[in-house]
DNA sequence: TGAATATAATAAACAGTGTTTAGTAAATCT
DNA sequence: AGATTTACTAAACACTGTTTATTATATTCA
């Protein structure tokens, strides 16, 4: 009975293509835009069938959002090789920030939207995020026991790190850096400026 | 002609109406299940009577974002007293998290939603914003002039402390700080640890 | 192979959204 | 009192996510 295996690659296909027009769509226009009709419409089937392959709009805005997770992760452990994990924590920071910069609409879904939360919830465990948190965690551990940084519990640590680094990206994705009156080249400038200035306090 | 001028007082009062049930329903339900259609059954008018006096939803959200930011700039302006700036700032800091997280739907409209943001760029300014903005410049010029940070531009050292407070809030607003597992409280607890680290990190 | 069954896909509908248009009733002006 | 302006609304438009009943196809079993 090889043709139940063959559904099963047939249903995982299906779903693939789902999944690719919506994130194709959905980078393209925004999550709002991208509509089950729109996607629907996109691969040639009626708006119905996606609902045999995903249970509602958010479920697919779910794996969307594992799989930009899976890019940032890959892109911040690329400085695992950096032994010193102060100067790791700068990289990491400046690929957290540029990553958010260059995939806005990626780190809007992962870190803003509420999109994805029902199924996070629902799975008792956001485990895309904690991984990439997971990394952020052991590099600080790491500079406080070398005594690389002001010395402050791991998570406290932590938190205030990407606190900072998600604040600064989300100002400029929602498009409140617009107080600072600046060009846009300008207000960029002033975000690594501020980048390093943070990092630069942490420092003992 | 005292006709015109009662006219005119009705106009304001009608808008008033309309705005008091929009925030009431806001606050109670979130932006998305306040309808058009929600407000006008509120008051007792068909939908396409409130597009007389507003020219879409996000014109309306575009006031109460205005309001909000009146209530923040009363709470931070509180603080004008304190005369030691870096004292002044830790309290500025602690009066902007302690409101966003009384007041998350408010919060959200005024730094995250995108529905205030046609009118804020068709304004070309974002005068509720710069006011706040406004203030902690200030506080942060006096804290560098004072050298009671360490030094900066105090643009960039704004943009650092904003981007923090910014972040800690969204990400526990936005349910991001799931990540962490542990009970709601201890969140709150690890949000004000890590405010305390941020601002103890600044001082020279 | 042919009838019965299981699967896949869809048309159409439901209940909602923001917004516009055309038409009516009331208040104001001449 | 008649003409005109103002205030309001019913109904429609073009969408949205989602569900249901139906049809066509593929698979299984006798």
């Amino acid at each position: 009975m090889a043709i139940k295996e063959r559904k099963e690659r047939e249903k995982q296909d299906m779903r693939n293509l789902i999944i690719d027009s919506a994130t194709q769509l959905f980078l393209k226009q925004g999550y709002d835009k991208t509509s089950i009709r729109n996607i629907a419409e996109d691969i040639e089937y009626s708006p119905a069938t996606i609902y045999l392959y995903f249970k509602d709009k958010d479920e697919i805005f779910y794996i969307i959002h594992e799989n930009a997770f899976e890019i940032l992760d890959k892109l911040l452990r690329q400085h695992n090789s950096i032994s010193d994990p102060y100067e790791r924590l700068h990289e990491l920071g400046k690929t957290y920030v540029n990553f958010a910069l260059e995939n806005p609409d990626y780190y809007d879904l992962m870190f803003v939207m509420r999109a994805p939360l029902a199924e996070i919830k629902h799975k008792e465990k956001w485990s895309a995020g904690e991984c990439a948190f997971g990394y952020l965690l052991e590099t600080m551990a790491a500079c406080i026991d070398q005594g690389l940084i002001k010395p402050a519990d791991k998570f406290v640590a932590a938190m205030t790190v990407w606190s900072f680094v998600h604040g600064l990206v989300t100002l400029y994705i929602r498009e409140r850096t617009c107080i600072l009156e600046m060009p846009d080249e300008d207000v960029r400038q002033m975000m690594n400026a501020s980048l390093s200035h943070f990092l630069t306090q942490m420092k003992t």
